[in-house]
DNA sequence: CCTTGAACCTAAAACGATTTAGCAATTACG
DNA sequence: CGTAATTGCTAAATCGTTTTAGGTTCAAGG
C-alpha cells in the first residue's frame, strides 16, 4: 500500500477509503493525513486484490467479455451480447455468477488490451469486428481460454462466419433478377475481410453471369456520410446505376440520401441491397432488402460454442458457417 | 485451488491450464488426470487471483466502466465510452493504465450487479439508463468510489442531465411556431425519468400557449414498431395530428412510417420534432428536426467530473444542467 | 497505586493463482 | 560404483486489499 510511505499507518488507510472511520474509531487527524496522502500519491486502489478478497469463496465468478473495435458499429454486438447475458442468467445459480461486458480496443491494436494474453480479465470472450493485424496477432498466439471469433477465420480458433461468397452472389443475383444492367457495389475503402468478401462475390457473379463488371464505388468510411458522398460523386459524374449493392447498411443510408437527391426513385430507378446489419433497415423508405449475415443463427452458434468451450465440451478449433439470411422488401 | 482434491497436484494444475507442461516437463499421464479432473469438476479459474498475481506492480491498472440497461440504445452510451477512451489514452503512461468497459444491468436490478457495492469491479463508472427501482437504490447507498450518473438527478452524486423542462418546450415551441394546432406527443409506455419530463414539460408549454392540451400517445415500448403501431391507431382512428413530438428517435422513425402509410407528407402535413439519440436522425426522410441533449456538451461534461472525481479534484456531488442542442432539420 | 475502559492503531491471515527454487527419484555416463 | 544429468513434481513466496483479533497508551475511578 503506497500511503503508508508518507503516513504511518497501514490497514488505517483501507478504513478511510472505505469510509468506516467512525466505526473504527480513527482519529480525525489521522484520517485527514490519509486523505491528504491519498489525494497526493494519485493512489489508485487494485481492483483485482479487492474482488480477490472480497469475493465469496463459494460462488465462482465466470467474466465473459465481446471484444469489439471502437471503430465498429454496435448492433451485432449488443446482440450478442443480450445472447450470451440470456445464457448466463439461465445458468447463474448459488455457487456461480457471470459478468458480461463489452470491451473495446482501437482496430489493429488488438494485441495491445491488457489481460488479453495473461488470461487475466476473461474467462471466455466473442472477438469482433478484427482488422488484419488483429487476425495476425490472433493467428500467431492461442489465447488459453474460450475464444470464439466471429466474422474471421482463423486455424487456431473457433470461428462463426456467413459462407464466404454467399452474400456478394445472393445480392448479384436479386439485382439482376430485377433486371438491372448498370450494377454498381459500394463499398468503403478500408475493408474489413467479411466486406471484401462480398465486394469481390458480387462482382464475380456479375461478371460470370453477364460478362460486365460492376462499377466499384469506393467511400471513405462506413459512415452515411461517406457512402452519400461517393454515391453522388459516382452519379453527378454520369456514370450510370440502376441497382446497388451497399456492403453495410451505413452505407446504404448515406446512399438513399444521394440517390433521393439525384433525384431517381428506389426501387423503380435504382434497386438497392444491404446487408442487415442496421437496426432499423427495415424502417429505411422504402425498407431496405437485405442479404446479410443471420444474425439470429450466428449469434446463437457463437454463444452455442463459447460455453461449450467453457465447459470443455468441446476443445478442436472450428470453422461454422451460416448461411445468408435473405430479406426481400420493397428496396429491390 | 479445486483439482487439487482429486488429483494429486497443487500448481501442476496451473502448468497445465496454462498450457506449458511441455516446458516444464510434466509427465503426460499426470496432464491428462488433471485435465480430466478440470472438465469433471467444471473448474474455473478465478479472474481476481489471476489478475492480482499477473500485474506488474510498477504499473497502475484503473479499470472504468459505463453502466446502462440492456434494455436501452447504446448511442449515447458509445460515445460516452469513445470520450471516456480518449481521455484515458491521453493519462496513459508507463506506470498508469486503463480499461474502459461497458456492463449491462437489467432495467431496475442494478443492484444485483456483481461488486457495484464492495468496488470490486470498478474504480470509476457513469451510471445511465436507470429505472426508478435503479435510482432508489443509488440514492440509498452511497458507492465509495468515482460515480457520475447521467440522466438523472441524485443528491448524493454528480449527475449531469439537460437542463429540465427545455426539451419539451422547444419542441412545442418549434411545432407551434409552424403554426400547428392539434399537437400530439409520442411517447412509450415505461417512463424514464427524461422521457417524462419531455412529455410534460412539452404538454405544459402547448397548454400555457394555446389552452389546447396535446393528445399523448402511447407506444408499447421503444422501438421503431411500437411508435409506429401507436400511431398509425391514433390516426387510423380519425384523430387529428399535424405537429408530432416524439421522445425518442426510435418511436419517431417509427411515426415516419406511419405518417407516410397514412399517405400524410412531413413536413406538410404533420411536422416531426424528434430527440437527437439515434445516430442517422439525420439521413432520415426528411431529415428529422431534434431537440434534445446535447451529447458533446454532456459527454464532455460526464468526462471531465469522472476523472476530477478519481483525481478527488472534485469531492462533492453536484448537478449539471446542461442546455439542450436545438438541430433545425427539415422534418419540422 | 492498581484496575478498568476507552481511544486509537497495528500485525497477520486470508483470498486464489503463478512462478521460482529446489527436492526426490531415476537414468546416463565415466 | 560414484557422480552428473534428467525427469517429474512440490513448497513457498508473491501480488494488494480487507478484516479480525489484539496491543498500547492514556484517563478515570476506586
Amino acid at each position: 500500500m503506497i500511503a503508508q510511505h508518507v503516513g504511518v499507518s497501514a490497514s488505517a488507510v483501507s478504513t478511510v477509503l472505505a469510509g468506516r472511520h467512525h466505526e473504527r474509531r480513527l482519529a480525525p487527524a489521522t484520517v485527514e493525513k490519509i486523505r491528504k496522502a491519498v489525494r497526493d500519491l494519485g493512489y489508485v486502489p487494485n481492483i483485482a486484490a479487492r474482488r480477490l478478497r472480497a469475493h465469496d469463496p463459494e460462488v465462482h465468478h465466470i467474466e465473459l467479455g465481446i471484444l469489439t473495435s471502437f471503430e465498429a458499429p454496435l448492433f451485432v454486438v449488443s446482440r450478442v451480447l443480450r445472447q450470451v447475458k440470456r445464457m448466463a442468467d439461465a445458468r447463474t445459480g448459488p455457487g456461480r455468477k457471470f459478468s458480461v461486458s463489452i470491451a473495446m480496443f482501437h482496430a489493429g491494436r488488438l494485441r495491445e488490451m491488457a489481460g488479453l494474453l495473461n488470461a487475466s480479465r476473461f474467462n471466455g470472450v466473442v472477438i469482433t469486428n478484427t482488422l488484419p493485424d488483429d487476425d495476425a496477432f490472433l493467428a500467431a498466439t492461442t489465447l488459453p481460454y474460450a475464444v470464439v471469433v466471429l466474422g474471421r477465420r482463423l486455424p487456431n480458433y473457433c470461428c462463426v462466419l456467413d459462407t464466404p461468397g454467399e452474400c456478394g452472389r445472393h445480392a448479384a443475383e436479386i439485382l439482376l433478377g430485377r433486371g438491372c444492367r448498370l450494377p454498381v457495389v459500394l463499398l468503403p475503402a478500408l475493408l474489413t475481410e467479411s466486406t471484401a468478401d462480398r465486394a469481390d462475390a458480387f462482382c464475380t457473379t456479375v461478371r460470370i453471369r453477364t460478362g460486365i463488371e460492376p462499377a466499384r464505388v469506393v467511400a471513405a468510411g462506413f459512415a452515411p456520410t461517406n457512402g452519400a458522398e461517393a454515391l453522388r460523386a459516382h452519379l453527378g459524374a454520369g456514370r450510370g446505376c440502376d441497382g446497388l449493392y451497399a456492403v453495410t447498411d451505413g452505407l446504404a443510408i448515406g446512399a438513399y440520401q444521394a440517390i433521393k437527391d439525384a433525384g431517381r426513385k428506389i426501387p423503380k430507378d435504382i434497386s438497392v441491397v444491404g446487408v442487415g446489419d442496421h437496426e432499423h433497415a427495415e424502417f429505411f423508405d422504402p425498407p431496405l432488402t437485405c442479404v446479410g449475415p443471420s444474425n439470429e443463427a450466428i449469434v446463437e452458434q457463437i454463444v452455442t460454442q463459447l460455453f461449450d468451450l467453457m465447459n470443455r465440451r468441446r476443445v478442436k478449433p472450428m470453422e461454422t458457417f451460416v448461411p445468408p439470411s435473405v430479406v426481400m422488401r420493397s428496396s429491390a
